[in-house]
DNA sequence: TGCAGATAGGAGTATATACCCCTTTCTGCT
DNA sequence: AGCAGAAAGGGGTATATACTCCTATCTGCA
C-alpha cells in the first residue's frame, strides 16, 4: 500500500468523523484485543453495568445505536455468556443484563480500555480531546432527531 | 422503542466518536439515498473526481480507510458501472476511475451533499462546526501511524 | 540473469451499521 | 370485553469495517 500518502482533507463533516474514528477504533480495539472483546461490545458491557438490566429499545436509544445493529451485536456476547437475555414482565421485552462472566471480562479489561483513552488523550493533548468530546456531545444532541 | 432515552453521555473518545458519527450518517445517507449512494460511496466518488484515476492502496490511504474495506466498498460502485477498473503499468496495481455515468451521478447528487453538510452545520453552529473539523483532522493526525 | 524481499491486492471470516417489513404484545378507549 | 393503534422486537438484505493469510508482481542487488 501507499503508506507515504497522506489522508486528504475532506470538507465533509460526515467523512472527516468516520475517518478519525475509524483510526480511533483501531486504537482501542486493538487494546482490547487481548480480552476478546471490541470496542463496541465494551461499551455495551460497560453500560449494562451501569444500567444494572435494560431492554434492548432502552439501551440502544443510551448507546446511540439502531435497535437492529445493537441486536446484532449483542448476538455474540450472548453466544459466549457475557451478557444474558431474559423476556420482561412486559413479554415483548428482550432484557439484558451481565452475567458475572461479563463483569469480569469487563473489569479485566478495564485497564487495557484506560490505557487506550490515555495513548488517545496524549497524542492529541489532554484539553483538546476534552474539548472535543464537548464538541461531539453538543453535535450528538443538535443533530439528533433532526432527520 | 424508548425514544424518551436520552442517549449517555460516555467518557469514551471512541464510543463518543461513534455515537456522534452514527447520527451525522444517518443525516448524509437519508439526504443521498434518493441518488442511490451512501456517503461513503459519495466521498469515494468524489475523491475519484479530484485524482482522476488512482490505484486501490492510494485511494484507501487518502480517505483513511482500510484497503480491502475500501475494495469492498467499491465493488457494488463497479458493478453498476460509476466506477471503472483497470490494470496498471504495474499490473498488481488495480487502478479505479470515474465513468461518465460516476460523473454525472455524483454531480447530480451534490446538491443534496450540499443539503446535509448545511444542515449539520446549521444545527451546530457554523464555526463550531468549523472548529470540529480541525480537531478531527488534528486526532487523525495525532493517532495515525501511532498504532 | 536470478533471486530475496518488498509491495499490491484478493479471499475468508467476523463484527458494525441500518434500512424495511413483519409478528407479537400491550394499552387505552368505547 | 373487544378492538384500534402503539410499542418492542425479529428477520432479511445490503453496505461498512478490518483482521489474517495468501498469491501475483515488481525491484534492487549480487
Amino acid at each position: 500500500m501507499s503508506a507515504a500518502v497522506d489522508p486528504v482533507e475532506s470538507p465533509c463533516v460526515c467523512a472527516t468523523l468516520r475517518m478519525a474514528t475509524r483510526a480511533v477504533a483501531r486504537i482501542y480495539d486493538q487494546a482490547l484485543e487481548p480480552f476478546g472483546l471490541r470496542t463496541t461490545q465494551y461499551s455495551i458491557l460497560a453500560r449494562l453495568e451501569v444500567e444494572g438490566s435494560a431492554p434492548l429499545g432502552h439501551l440502544a436509544a443510551r448507546l446511540a445505536i439502531d435497535r437492529t445493529t445493537l441486536a446484532r451485536e449483542v448476538e455474540p456476547l450472548v453466544r459466549v455468556g457475557l451478557v444474558a437475555e431474559a423476556r420482561g414482565e412486559d413479554r415483548r421485552r428482550r432484557v439484558l443484563s451481565l452475567t458475572p462472566d461479563g463483569l469480569s471480562r469487563l473489569e479485566s479489561a478495564q485497564p487495557a480500555w484506560r490505557a487506550a483513552q490515555r495513548s488517545v488523550k496524549e497524542q492529541l493533548g489532554r484539553e483538546r480531546t476534552d474539548g472535543l468530546l464537548e464538541e461531539l456531545r453538543a453535535l450528538l444532541g443538535a443533530v439528533r432527531g433532526a432527520s
